[in-house]
DNA sequence: TGGCTGTATACTGTATACAGTGCACAGATT
DNA sequence: AATCTGTGCACTGTATACAGTATACAGCCA
């Protein structure tokens, strides 16, 4: 709902309201509140309310700068893929190019990204990259929805996968933090005219 | 609980039975599992229940891989502390020799960490390191418990210090990245001998 | 008329009641 | 004798009822 601008920014959430409108009780409704909290989507103030978090030009800069700090490490500690696995990213690439919705994309690119260091033995540090693809994904969503699929990641994702053919580890580390810092900037650009919008009305 | 070993490993948590154990009704008591849950201290399988979770030697060291990983980048972030701030440092330092109990022992060098990266802009990073100081408590805390305070951090965080006073931040860096993976060994000897004694009893 | 206090109300936080699921054990069947 | 099935119990998941807190508004006082 709140991914589909049902919620609006800043909005108070009710929790008698809403769990009536989604037919379920309040119970699980504030476990799913809960959650939605952690991953920063709501705030939620004690003995007062839940409140649909508004998209900040700052948070999303400091989150969008953790991936590119982390995910190149767990392809590091990855090493260089099988075979098979390059091929699975080929493939996975395709998917990216032919997804015509953005939700399809954004899932796709997702799952390219985890299939690259998927044999990361570090299972803790994926399950980190996961974390952020998922508090991300509230800034990526609107966007695209709203533009159409700006990102276009397949030629860096290429690239990335030159370098491992190539067997060289290290260029695409460098190459896939490139990818995923190359994310933030149209996204900021977005942002700052949404905001400069949302002031004028 | 966990902590103090009231709740072994593995065992199963009757919600009914410890919230009466508590004074809670279970609504609340269930909050705090998911969160427990969700810092990796209980394992909950829908339907079945909750399970505190094994202290693993592999997977506290791939927890104990990400801060290394991610605290340099914060302190770099941060730049060149000021006057007052090395000053801090230093008196927090003083705190953590002084610490008699474990618990005020990482307490004060949780502090210590968190006061050195407090410059750093990027407050989800921040967030990051905390998190992470939550989930290998529960590695630290029993070891220190059992074994007396093994951890004797001050030293390298003097090196840190002076690192910072010569205005070098590329030093310090690597040092608190050092100093981070010193950490590791010990606790990691720790748990493979209680892995042994387990086994043999 | 401005500020303050008391009260009513609406909401969150907690307790409890009810529903549904998994599991163990007993009995039947092959 | 071994496996399969049915039934009962114990537990989790959900709904609802109750308690406590914040807020808005009205009346009172300066």
């Amino acid at each position: 709902m709140i991914l589909d601008g049902e919620l609006a920014e800043g909005e108070r959430i009710n929790e008698v309201h809403l769990s009536r409108q989604l037919g379920v009780s309040r119970t699980p409704l504030r476990e799913a509140l809960a959650r939605l909290a952690h991953e920063g989507a709501l705030e939620t103030i004690p003995h007062i309310g839940h409140f649909v978090r508004a998209l900040s030009v700052s948070e999303f800069e400091q989150m969008y700068q953790i991936r590119p700090l982390i995910e190149p490490s767990a392809l590091r500690l990855a090493g260089l893929p099988t075979k098979e696995k390059i091929g699975r990213l080929i493939d996975l690439n395709q998917l990216i190019a032919k997804a015509e919705d953005p939700d399809a994309l954004i899932g796709a690119d997702d799952e390219w990204h985890i299939e690259l260091i998927s044999d990361c033995p570090n299972k803790v540090l994926i399950e980190l990259v996961k974390q952020f693809m998922r508090r991300t994904h509230r800034y990526e969503v609107p966007l695209m929805r709203e533009r159409g699929s700006v990102l276009s990641a397949t030629n860096t994702h290429r690239t990335i996968i030159a370098s491992l053919k190539r067997g060289d580890l290290e260029a695409a580390c460098n190459a896939l933090r490139a990818n995923l810092q190359s994310g933030v900037a149209p996204i900021v650009a977005w942002l700052k005219a949404r905001e400069a919008r949302t002031r004028k009305s």
